[in-house]
DNA sequence: ACAAACTTTCACATATTTTTGAAAGTTTAA
DNA sequence: TTAAACTTTCAAAAATATGTGAAAGTTTGT
C-alpha cells in the first residue's frame, strides 16, 4: 500500500467512525486529514483533498473549533488562516468528552429527573415508572460524573497508579 | 405533569439520546418503552404505544434482541410473543459497549494497524503518517481494551475499590 | 395436510441530514 | 474609501436513513 492510498483510508475509516459517534463523516474526515497533515492546511487544501464545496468545509471547520480540537493558525505575511488539529489524543478524547457530555447527557439528565418526579401515588404502573427512570437518573448521572473524574486522571497520583492496575 | 406526559417525555428523550449515540431513534424509544412497562408487551401493544408500523416494530424488535439488550418472553398458553427490556443498566452499558467495539471499533483497529503499516522511508509525510497512525492505534487500543477492563471489574476485588476511590 | 395466528421481508414512500454554490459579509492594505 | 482576498451564510438540491404495509414466510394445534 503506497502513501496516498494509505492516507485515503485512513480518511474514510475516520469519518465512517465518526458518523457512528454523532459527528457528522465530512467534520470527521477534515478532523482525519488535520492529524496526520505534518503541515497546517488552508480552507482551499481541505476542499481540494477532500473534494467538498467551501460552504461545507467552511460549516465544518467552524464547528471543529466549536468543538475545541482543530486550531487556527496565521502564517506571517500571509492572509490565508490556516488550521491544525488538536495532535494531543488524551486531549482530543477529553475535550469530545466533555462537549458531548454538554450538549446531549446533561439535558437528558434534566428530563430523566423532571419525569421521575412526579407523584408516584396515582397506582402501580407510576410506581413502576418512578422506580426505572429514578434509577436511570442515578446511572447516567455517575457515568456522566466519570467523564469529569477522567479529566482530572492525568493530574493525580492514584489515578495514574489505578490506570496502571487496569493496565 | 402526570403519568403519561411524563412517560411520553422520558420515550422521546431516550429515543433522542439514542439517536447521537447511532442507535436508531425507533430502536432506542421501543427499549424505552420497554424498560418503564411493568408488564412484557406485544409487538401490537408497541405498534399502539408507539404509532409505528409493523414492520418497523419488528425490525427494531429484533435488532434489539440481536444487541442482547431485549427478550423475548413466552406467556404460557399464549401464542403471541412477548418481550422485555435488560433492566440492570450496568448490564446494559457493558452489553452496548461490547456490541459497539465489535463492530466499529475493532474494524478502525484493523484499518489504522494496515495504514500505519506503509513504509515510511519514502518521504518526511509518509514518515509524519505512519507516526501519528501509529499513535492512533495505540490510544484506540488502549481504549478498546478499557470496555473489557470494565466487564471484569464488577466480578474484581480492587477494581471495585478503584470505583470508590473515583467516587 | 391444513389453516389460523403470528412474524419477517422488502420495494417503495417519507423524512431527515448533509452538501452545494452563489451572494453577502468581513478584514486588511494602500 | 476602495477593492482585493478571503470567510460565512442559507435556500435549494442531493444523498442518506428510516418507515410503511402488503405479501411471503413460519410455527403450532388439530
Amino acid at each position: 500500500m503506497e502513501f496516498n492510498e494509505a492516507k485515503n483510508k485512513f480518511i474514510q475509516t475516520w469519518g465512517a467512525l465518526g458518523s457512528q459517534w454523532g459527528i457528522n463523516k465530512t467534520m470527521a474526515q477534515i478532523h482525519a486529514l488535520l492529524m496526520v497533515s505534518a503541515e497546517p492546511l488552508s480552507m482551499e487544501d481541505v476542499m481540494e483533498e477532500l473534494l467538498i464545496s467551501r460552504g461545507n468545509a467552511s460549516m465544518n471547520l467552524r464547528a471543529l473549533m466549536d468543538w475545541g480540537i482543530v486550531y487556527k493558525e496565521y502564517k506571517s505575511g500571509e492572509r490565508k488562516e490556516y488550521f491544525i488539529a488538536e495532535k494531543d489524543f488524551d486531549e482530543l478524547a477529553v475535550k469530545i468528552a466533555k462537549e458531548r457530555s454538554k450538549r446531549e447527557i446533561k439535558p437528558a439528565l434534566k428530563v430523566l429527573k423532571d419525569v421521575s418526579s412526579i407523584n408516584p401515588a396515582t397506582s402501580l404502573e407510576t410506581k413502576h415508572f418512578v422506580e426505572q427512570t429514578s434509577k436511570l437518573y442515578d446511572f447516567v448521572l455517575k457515568a456522566d460524573n466519570m467523564i469529569d473524574k477522567v479529566t482530572e486522571i492525568k493530574d493525580n497520583w492514584i489515578g495514574r497508579l489505578v490506570l496502571k492496575i487496569m493496565k
